[in-house]
DNA sequence: TTGTATGCGTTATCAG
DNA sequence: CTGATAACGCATACAA
């Protein structure tokens, strides 16, 4: 690969010219400039932006950290942010935590190392410490989707109590009563606060909840079908319940259909976030859908805010779901 | 953040034993090993990858390109590949072209920039020229799921032909003789492969295509509710469609339910490639369904090889697709 | 087993 | 408007 002193040499000026070219800094004539251009056309240069990033600090390149890769919330997430900052010229490391805060710290350590000039993390978990060695590499970062007690950042949310709301308040206006709750882990943020819009709802309306129909676990397939197997351990049943996000209702839905009871006739079905393809095929679950698209483009924008302004206050910016009603939560018989 | 020079300092050696102990290269007493990661511990001590890249051209990065992150086949080729690299230590720059050959081409220069080890590509399209600036620059790539004709580069694909062709035959079993076909871009590989293995078994089986039925188009939802239409512009009708992946079909899908037309009843419908979360919600799409996971971590397998011995003949592995049969396609009535 | 000198490719700084 | 010089942080080559 050529250097920039190779297509100096061609082009008969200094590199530092050169760089001053590509970069669109300094003065270049006109002419000089043209020279330049196609030496780099002719020598097919593609400037190193490990020696520039060592030099200049700067690498163009920032981080986003996602809990699930496979799910299309995050995929979605990852689309706006990638987008955000291809616009501005930035590259976008995506990488995939599973939820796991090891995997988390590895991949930390890894952009860090790379010299990331910012990051967009979806805590794995409601701890503080993981996200110390960003602060302390002075690396700027955005929360996405989660709060994490103690840690200033700008954050961008959905708003989870709103949501589980509206998902429960569905369920009673098709005439439920005994309404279970499939939650995420004890601690995130998100859950923590759908099962109190989920409670919030119930209690409003003079509803009662049985300890059983309320369980928690991963934002993942496996434990919505657990999960599931467990709020119908013995009676009474609820007649419908609420997931606290996608993957936890497609396990859940699985425990169901291996129950032989049907969604909605025998059982009332809702979550957060929606299944795009699924939805297309048929449009069958009822959620509160999420702004996944602009969560990662709001998400970039903030960061290059903070970049161009490291003193400014953490913002927060809450971006509200959307219920979506469809057929897994029809009118109890 | 501390540089290698300030742990050097600190645990009293030279900066170059710091860079044995963090490297493994070398020998360094047990002794003077403790001292150093102490002080490494001490100042959370970050190795700069640029700098080390710079001087001993390892980046320890690869670079995935993929045609949409927001298609299931695609994050799970992503897993596959990223579980692989990071089990080897490197880090994966996951990149969404979106078919879009412009789009590719900034990624590609992006990529080859940052000093990317290898890449591993799902080519947005069949020409060779796009992927010129790779060779020339030297950096090792793998295919993945697409052939280029006139590149000389290792391969992981599926068998499109054979795949389709069991599509077909399996709509041929159900009683269908008159079968259409939703296909991709022409000139894609695996488009004209799929429509290759769907003409092999209709012909095979002596049933006649109307030339409407056969329709080309991108691989994307839009394309598949387009290209459906388009297949029921005017009679005859087929009785059943094979689209080329799971993108088409779920457009196609909403262009029937759109018209009123009921799958299976009205309408067969199979397709290449697994929604996996619409299917444990409904199983309902009767699909050819690839080892997304094991494309990725092959791919990642075959680059290491080649990183290892760069004179190695290109290879070519192929995983075979399997049918699985839902409901998108019973019995002809 | 450890250290010294040097250079990777680029840009900041200062000069002209 | 252009250039010379040095330095970013690390690892290679060679010495001790």
């Amino acid at each position: 690969m050529a250097t920039i002193r190779e297509v100096a040499a061609r082009a008969g000026v200094a590199p530092i010219t050169v760089s001053r070219v590509i970069n669109g800094s300094g003065y270049t004539s006109e002419e000089t400039r043209k020279r330049v251009e196609e030496a780099i056309r002719e020598l097919e240069y593609v400037p190193n932006v490990l020696a520039r990033g060592l030099r200049s600090r700067r690498t163009h390149t920032l981080g986003l950290l996602v809990t699930d890769v496979t799910n299309p919330f995050w995929t979605t997430v990852a689309r706006g942010a990638e987008d955000e900052a291809m616009r501005a010229g930035y590259a976008l490391f995506l990488c995939n935590t599973d939820e796991d805060v090891a995997k988390q710290q590895r991949y930390i350590h890894a952009l860090l190392s790379r010299r990331v000039e910012g990051l967009i993390i979806a805590p794995a978990s409601s701890e503080a410490g993981p996200l110390r060695p960003v602060a302390r590499a002075g690396v700027p970062f955005v929360l996405v989707d989660r709060r994490v007690p103690d840690v200033a950042a700008d954050l961008v949310l959905g708003d989870s109590v709103a949501g589980a709301r509206l998902l429960a308040e569905h369920l009673l206006s098709q005439g439920h009563r005994r309404i279970g709750h499939l939650g995420g882990p004890v601690g995130l943020s998100t859950a923590d606060e759908r099962e109190q819009g989920y409670r919030q709802a119930l209690s409003a309306a003079g509803v009662e909840i049985e300890p059983q129909w309320v369980q928690r676990g991963e934002y993942k397939q496996e434990a919505g079908y657990r999960l599931m197997q467990a709020c119908l351990a013995q009676p009474p049943w609820p007649t419908a319940v609420l997931a606290a996000n996608n993957a936890l209702a497609v396990g859940a839905l699985a425990a169901l259909r291996e129950r032989g009871l049907n969604v909605p006739r025998d059982m009332g079905l809702v979550c957060f976030d929606d299944v795009p393809q699924a939805s297309q095929i048929d449009p069958f679950l009822t959620v509160a859908a999420q702004p996944a698209y602009e969560f990662g483009a709001v998400a970039v924008r903030l960061l290059f805010e903070r970049l161009s302004d490291p003193k400014r206050p953490p913002q927060t910016v809450v971006l509200p779901p959307e219920l979506i009603v469809r057929r897994s939560a029809g009118p109890l018989n």
